[in-house]
DNA sequence: TTTATTTACGAAACCGGTTTCGTAAATAAA
DNA sequence: TTTATTTACGAAACCGGTTTCGTAAATAAA
């Protein structure tokens, strides 16, 4: 750790310019106060020295930092990383910069991260919750202190506050009525978790699905990934081989479509003739994957940018209320081939 | 915008304890000036009254942030997402923030970055250069005052400063090697760009390869890809619809894969038969392609987490020299079925 | 010409921590 | 018992901006 170079401040600037400290602030921030001519004589200096202000003395005295915080259960996932990007577009756009958290999915973490952000390192914050996440304390604690919150995706119905999602029901309805259209007589739902606000209803569309077309629900039918790859693998096998033929698979997120192909491979099961599958999925290579899979589509890089649109609105608003906010952007069913034609 | 709640302050938590502001603060940063009673006596109330220091006030003071600044060109890329956690699993344990910029491979956003650096608003920057970025005065700039960068991934080899790389060299080699091997006279390199370190490694490594095996180097068979994804499409259709069969094609980045998958369904070219293809490639779905896509695959994680861990490295010793640190963490060359078995 | 208003700036307080330096009281050394 | 040292704390300056309030000089209004 070195010392840092005595940095260039407004204080120097003052003085060589022979002015007072508060007049070179305003000169810089642009304030009615202060003369053109004067003006132009600090920012001409400033740019020659190359002042460049400190950010953190600044959001001490303003009490603001324009600073993001974005709290996401993992990044190395198609939709949070391309949730990311439209996150990133705005707050390019609009001057604000992005601190990253990841909760890997554990409620302590979250809870941790969160409690940070009482501190005011962050004027509002973008999240998607951590799947071991039920109670929600740890938000209102930070609501109660004024910092702004946007869920998107993973959302918590209790908190009133904006809520960018896509339509889970319905995707997960249609893509299993797509799934009996194609034949398919019992149909497994991949699950991920019971109480996440996407898998909940995910699953009632699923479900729903199901009774619209005279076939029973079937809790069996439910399969329970716990985000341990190989145990689920394993019991993912050994539930596809107690299986007859026409089994449809609906994926509820991205990672649980994988080991379907992969444990039918090891099954010499046929894609889409033994097993159909359709996945929540955001991959570029869907297309590619043998077969191609069909997929439901969220529009990941729109639910950022739109969540980030909303937060920096209440930020820069007086009185701009999150709490009615909720935008659906609607997901597509993109078919391809591991479902019959 | 609300305005904020007045905060908690250590001046609060003195006054109540009728003790000093000053002794607060030592006490809670349990200075060995302090007496056990006081310390337990300070932090009792700064728990029950949720005390959350302010971190600018910290920093304007200490002169630093505990923050490091991620400069990458996307993020929705696998190699970087994986970079991401490798950073962020480092960052996490050494209660470090992440913030994220993305320079979409342009100079100007990549300067605009950096100069914001300059601020002092990061401790650290990490960062894996814009497809842009020739020169590196920016760069420069800020390591001028101080900050210390380390490169990964994408390093300007004449900033004498810590360099994370694969072995791109010899991966390139090996790659080309392994297609002469499985009877390709004719090596197609899909280039991402003619100045990269990782682009012209790679190149010189697929150069090498063609002429210790008796092959001519033919500057015709690179074929420049420039981040537009259409035409660059149709330059790559156009190419191999002009070539005769027992071609190879070596893709310098995993954005130029699918591409090539998609070119050879579009022109009835079947992998590997016709045409056999390698990749320098992160996906997860390699495995399940189609046909499986055989990778170069880096350690993306493992060259974040290293990078971020010298990085805190230099931030926390007095006399850490990164100008010296260049690390190579070899890649894996997968073999899969879109190269002759 | 006198009074009111506007313009353009400066002094000083402030944001909320940290650090330096000074000192009374307690303890140790002579 | 006297002197030196240590312990445990406090006052005040400091980090580098921003904001409030006050005012001389310039200008406008009466």
């Amino acid at each position: 750790m070195k010392e840092k170079i005595n940095n260039l401040t407004i204080k120097m600037l003052a003085k060589q310019l022979g002015l007072s400290v508060s007049t070179v602030s305003k000169a810089i921030s642009d304030s009615h106060e202060i003369s053109v001519t004067t003006k132009q004589r600090v920012n001409e200096l400033a740019q020659t020295l190359n002042y460049v202000p400190n950010p953190y003395a600044s959001s001490l005295r303003t009490r603001n930092s324009k600073t993001i915080g974005v709290v996401i259960p993992e990044v190395a996932d198609s939709f949070f990383a391309q949730a990311i990007n439209g996150i990133e577009s705005v707050a390019q756009e609009k001057g604000y910069h992005v601190l990253i958290y990841l909760s890997h999915e554990n409620f302590e973490k979250e809870k941790k991260i969160l409690k940070d952000f009482e501190s005011g390192r962050v004027d509002g914050v973008l999240m998607s919750v951590a799947r071991e996440t039920i109670l929600h304390h740890h938000i209102d604690a930070l609501m109660d202190k004024e910092v702004p919150l946007v869920f998107f995706d993973r959302v918590m119905e209790e908190v009133k506050t904006a809520k960018i999602t896509t339509n889970d029901y319905e995707s997960a309805y249609l893509a299993t009525a797509h799934l009996i259209k194609k034949g398919c007589d019992q149909i497994l739902f991949l699950s991920f978790s019971h109480t996440l606000s996407i898998s909940c209803k995910r699953l009632d569309g699923y479900k729903n699905a199901l009774l619209d077309h005279q076939l029973k629900f079937d809790a069996g039918s439910i399969l329970s990934f716990n985000n341990d790859a190989k145990k689920d693998y394993l019991l993912l096998k050994k539930k596809l081989k107690s299986i007859k033929k026409g089994l449809g698979i609906l994926a509820s997120v991205e990672k649980l479509a994988l080991p379907v192909y992969k444990a039918c491979e090891d099954l010499q099961l046929s894609i889409p003739e033994d097993v159909q599958l359709i996945s929540f999925s955001n991959l570029d290579t869907a297309a590619f994957l043998h077969p191609p899979l069909t997929t439901i589509t969220q529009p990941a890089f729109e639910m950022g940018k739109t969540a980030a649109f909303i937060l920096v609105k209440a930020l820069e608003r007086k009185n701009f209320e999150l709490a009615g906010e909720e935008i659906i952007i609607p997901a597509t069913l993109v078919l391809r081939k591991s479902v019959k034609g």
